[in-house]
RNA sequence: GCCGAGGUGACAGAGUGGCUAAUGUGGCCGCCUGCAGAGCGGUUUUCCGGGAGUUCGAAUCUUCCCCUCGGCACCA
């Protein structure tokens, strides 16, 4: 079976070849620190992770690197704002996104480049653009990328047409008047003396959006990359300057074999921004529901859809996920209560199945959503066995660890699988099975009225205790 | 204006030429249980935006129409 991807490059689905066998570079653009992150930003880093994870799985050697701008107008914008210096509100929001996707199961990348850590290289990259004609210093301290020496390139990822370009952004964008041609974008920004800024050919300034990305993934990847990543709302202008500004520099075509995009993230169904008021940070939304089911949420919807966010939403995806914990667990109980041998009644194959139609719905550009429904119904399969026959610890264990196999992808049963029933404050383990003796004995007895109080109580101190075939199980709530 | 995504059961959301159109949530019924929970089984009447076409066969391809959403020079 072949890996295929979608790619943005060719609008197509096509099958998955590294430039250089088993090796990937991928490189995702990471997030402009000026504010905490929001869900759109989850939704970004989680697919690309998981997509990250999935190339692991299936054997390729992946280095994945991600960068942090924390240099940028946005940033001294909101340090104007807020009257804070630039560089500190930068370092904070960095440390609040590293916290967020640590919170969301994320890994870390190989490499988490900042601009403000590669000055010297990106004025280098800048200098190597003018020598080759390609990009022009102006007499204010700016430097433009000709887009005139370009034209035929213009469009090749978003499919923009130069004319439509010129139409569309007219009224919409101050055109900066040093500029020669009005689609030229900004390579170095001259800074005033009260904004950040780095000594360079042209004076002080300090790095326009696009040139860091390429500059980065250039160090940090390869000159030319097999994966390049980002939301969909970076195919243009960033991702299509990149690749004029990587190739310009290195002469080498395509920049990225393939280009892939997560989609958007709507709340109610409209755009999440401040102005509407639906404006949700994953430490928000943190408060209110475990990352694991985040992380379920955002995965039960294929990447390049538009995934619809509401609380409704989510603790439908909570319910959901609950269903798979519970499998999880009652697999636990089962395997406490096994026989040594006995025979494995189906499972083995179960397992077989599931792998492959995992990796069938995988491969298919990612298809999670499938995957997770076809978990559901090998889900359904183990409970019924489980629940009507006794198959040996050996069988139940495989199943345990398949499933452990292909959270190495989706990151979600981490809790489920690792631990045990975790201690929690107020009462041990050794207290609450005390008092389940107790209730024990009084059903023992028949005394219903005192078990049930019992239990009530226990439910109070977040204790669930459920009475199954096999005996009294418990958990913490 | 230009570019793009999409309209599938109550809701969410896969499927993109061919068995009774996944899966989850919700509703209802049943099994199990002292009860509850979990689980299992069943069920939720014509669920594929509309018309025309291609085909033995279309949710899936072509075309037209309607509707929704997004991007358009520093938003993941």
């Amino acid at each position: 079976m072949v890996l295929r991807v979608y790619n943005t490059l060719t609008r197509q689905i096509e099958d998955f070849v590294p430039l250089n066998d088993k090796k990937v570079n991928m490189y995702v653009c990471g997030p402009t620190v000026y504010d905490h992150c929001h869900l759109g930003h989850a939704r970004s880093y989680i697919s690309f992770d998981m997509i990250r994870r999935y190339l692991v799985y299936r054997g390729y050697d992946v280095r994945y690197v991600s960068n942090i701008t924390d240099v940028d107008d946005k940033i001294i914008a909101r340090a104007k704002e807020t009257g804070r210096d630039p560089f500190e509100l930068s370092s904070r929001f960095t440390l609040s996104f590293i916290e967020d996707m640590d919170a969301l199961n994320v890994l870390r990348p190989d490499v988490q480049p900042r601009v403000t850590e590669h000055i010297p290289e990106i004025i280098g990259t800048i200098q190597v653009l003018i020598g080759r004609g390609l990009a022009y210093p102006t007499s204010r301290g700016n430097v433009y990328y000709d887009l005139t020496r370009s034209l035929d390139r213009v469009g090749i990822l978003s499919r923009q047409t130069v004319e439509g370009l010129l139409e569309g952004s007219g009224s919409r964008v101050e055109v900066e008047e040093d500029k020669r041609y009005r689609l030229d974008f900004v390579l170095w920004k001259s800074s005033s003396e009260s904004e950040p800024g780095w000594d360079s050919p042209w004076g002080r300034g300090r790095p326009g959006w696009h040139i860091e990305c390429s500059v980065m993934s250039m160090k940090y990847c390869a000159q030319q990359l097999d994966i390049h990543g980002g939301g969909a709302d970076l195919i243009f202008p960033h991702h299509e300057a990149e690749i004029l500004q990587s190739e310009g520099y290195t002469g080498l075509r395509p920049f990225s074999r393939y280009w892939l995009h997560n989609g958007f993230l709507t709340i109610d169904n409209e755009k999440m921004s401040k102005s509407l008021g639906n404006f949700f940070t994953i430490k928000k939304v943190l408060e209110e529901f475990p990352p694991e089911v985040i992380r379920f949420f955002i995965l039960n919807t294929h990447y390049r859809s538009t995934i619809n966010f509401s609380e409704q939403h989510l603790e439908e995806a909570g319910r959901a996920y609950e269903r798979m914990a519970n499998t999880i667990s009652n697999i636990r109980y089962a395997i406490a209560n096994a026989p040594g041998k006995g025979g494995d009644f189906g499972l083995l194959e179960e397992v077989g199945q599931a792998r492959d139609s995992f990796i069938m719905s995988m491969d298919e550009d990612f298809n999670t959503r499938e995957a997770l429904a076809n978990l559901f119904v090998f889900s359904r399969r183990v409970n019924a066995i489980i629940s009507e026959n006794s198959p040996d610890r050996a069988a139940l264990e495989e199943v345990l660890a398949f499933l452990s196999e292909i959270d190495e992808v989706l990151g979600i049963f981490g809790k489920v699988l690792e631990t045990h029933e975790e201690a929690a404050e107020g009462m041990s383990d050794g207290e609450v099975e005390a008092i389940i003796q107790q209730r024990e004995e009084a059903r023992k007895a028949r005394d219903w009225a005192r078990s049930d109080a019992i239990r009530d109580e226990l439910k109070e101190k977040g204790i669930i205790v459920e009475d199954g075939k096999e005996g009294v199980r418990w958990k913490r709530s």
